[in-house]
DNA sequence: CTGAAAGCGCTTACAG
DNA sequence: CTGAAAGCGCTTACAG
């Protein structure tokens, strides 16, 4: 376990440090060096364990074999799927993953993207609040490789790979529609994020394509940071007088998760009395009592196309040309929606 | 963004990079270094955004500012919590972290030790798979600061973070029996981890305090890689002919959810005809009905020592002895089992 | 008060 | 086939 750097083999075997780094970076055949020597250098270095300190050989080079991860909260289980999907795909290339989590605050985020950079990460893979529009904005003139995950900037040409929200929403709320709900309320939270956005258009647009007004009243946007305190008005106006809806759409896991607890206080039965669906799940959902229909999102393909544009970018490839994959979700349909 | 370096600040300064690098190092001060002259280069500095190159920083200085995290899979809650907490503390030291998943595999977690430090993290964190005693070891002949956390070498004396496995099964399974369950199942995984031989201990424990014979038949062992298959038989065994439990206790949190799966698709009620009880927990554990009771770890606490510890050790202290937290649980009653 | 220089451990043109 | 040397961007004794 004794450290040993270059030189050391290079002392011991007799040889420059410039012989010695070839062949430990399989460059011996290209530099013709002798079979002989290049195997008294493997064999001393595997037998004592060498290996380069990455930050000389990162310094160096100029690259640090490092992708830096910068996501709202590693806790949440979305983001954690996601990043490891990330590591695992990272890893074939022989990358390792450095993240942070930004708490969904535009200060940290920004302050995060520098201090990665200062790390020499080789690229970044971004879930991003939206609201650094400037550092994106910097990073794509720098040509600096990162792709955005998750929310994407739409105003900004960039790689990104993102789910098609819109479309989800608009299949579960078509599905309830078919199954005879008329008065379908939409809980989500306000809507600084696009996705977030789509999420409401998407409801809307069901709404419209089968000629349900619109009702304001039905549509409550909470506040992140305080959805659990204001859920519980938000659902007895929507179940009871004057609303009375039949259904409701929840735009997030969470947002889920608090509404069902505060319809089991008040004793409204799911789904006789109101049907349920959420957007994205936990992994509980479906031993719920009724299992919770819920839209998936594909959090392995999004992790591994998100490293994959990466690579591709990092490697230079001067096509120039953004990548970009809008996914499709997956409607899983179980109890909590009276099918 | 254009990225500048230390010799452009001295050269537009007129200065020498020594005495950039000192007053941005805060060291301006202790080295007299004029007032001016030090507010003419931080305020430079400040100005053309300048970060120190961390690899560069890190090779000079021996050290890199990085914490390496080595966990069974990030995927799962119970570690993405953990390293949540980590994340937030080292930040407030300065530290980055770099996480890997071993997936439980003992080769692919040596390997990651080796690689992390080359990567010349200043400290380890690791969830081992207690399979790499000689790598453990080693770490520790070299002084190289580590922790141990969820997972410890009971014949290794190292820094270590973890929890009361046995006292908190013990604790639950009593609340069992004064419940007045007699036939109490315990289904887990094959014991290759201590922590998980001490939630069998405890389990066993209780019984023998309260003079309950233990009966082989109702300690089920499954394999962690096919659990689910092996659940079906398992719970069958247990609540049908001829052992007819009236409670289970699952010891970890993915065997509950597989077991209650099961439970429902034989139409065995919880808590009527058996209670339940999970070791760990799933987020949606309150809303399955009915609510899961559980023994909750306390995730904040072991990820802020683990970080606290680590830094200790890093900082040299020379104490030399060894910091070890063992952890009570919490049992947090809900219905499933009965009370 | 400030600077020249060595060193951290690598990689890589360049030269022979 | 192999080596001397410069360079990556910092830090830090040492000297004045």
């Amino acid at each position: 376990m004794k450290k040993i750097v270059l030189k050391d083999i290079a002392k011991s075997l007799q040889v420059s440090k410039t012989t010695v780094s070839l062949v430990l970076n399989n460059k011996g055949d290209v530099h013709k060096i002798s079979k002989d020597t290049q195997k008294r250098i493997l064999d001393f270095a595997r037998k004592h364990n060498y290996k380069a300190n990455h930050l000389a050989r990162g310094l160096s080079r100029g690259q640090s074999e490092t992708i830096g991860l910068i996501i709202p909260n590693i806790a949440d289980v979305f983001y954690s799927k996601i990043a490891s999907c990330i590591e695992k795909k990272a890893k074939e290339y022989n990358y390792t993953v450095v993240f942070s989590s930004s708490n969904e605050n535009t200060k940290t985020e920004k302050e995060l993207i520098l201090s990665m950079m200062n790390r020499q990460v080789d690229g970044l893979i971004i879930a991003s609040t939206q609201q650094n529009e400037t550092e994106i904005q910097q990073l794509k003139n720098a040509k600096f490789p990162f792709v955005l995950i998750d929310r994407h900037y739409p105003d900004i040409d960039t790689n990104y790979v993102i789910v098609d929200n819109h479309d989800g929403v608009k299949n579960v709320t078509q599905h309830l529609i078919n199954l005879g709900k008329e008065k379908i309320g939409f809980i989500s939270i306000e809507p600084k994020l696009d996705a977030i956005k789509q999420r409401l258009y998407g409801y809307q647009d069901a709404l419209l394509v089968n000629d349900i007004p619109e009702n304001k009243e039905y549509i409550k946007e909470l506040n992140n940071n305080n959805y659990q305190q204001q859920m519980k008005g938000v659902i007895r106006e929507l179940v009871g007088a004057p609303n009375y809806v039949d259904a409701i759409v929840f735009s997030t896991h969470y947002l889920t998760v608090s509404g069902l607890r505060e319809l089991r206080l008040i004793n409204c039965k799911v789904p006789d009395d109101v049907a349920i669906v959420s957007f994205d799940e936990l992994s509980a959902f479906d031993l719920i009592d009724p299992a919770i229909t819920a839209i998936i999102q594909p959090v392995n393909k999004i992790g591994n196309y998100a490293v994959e544009i990466l690579l591709d970018e990092m490697e230079g490839s001067k096509t120039s040309k953004e990548s970009r994959k809008i996914l499709k979700t997956e409607l899983v349909v179980r109890k909590s929606c009276g099918s």
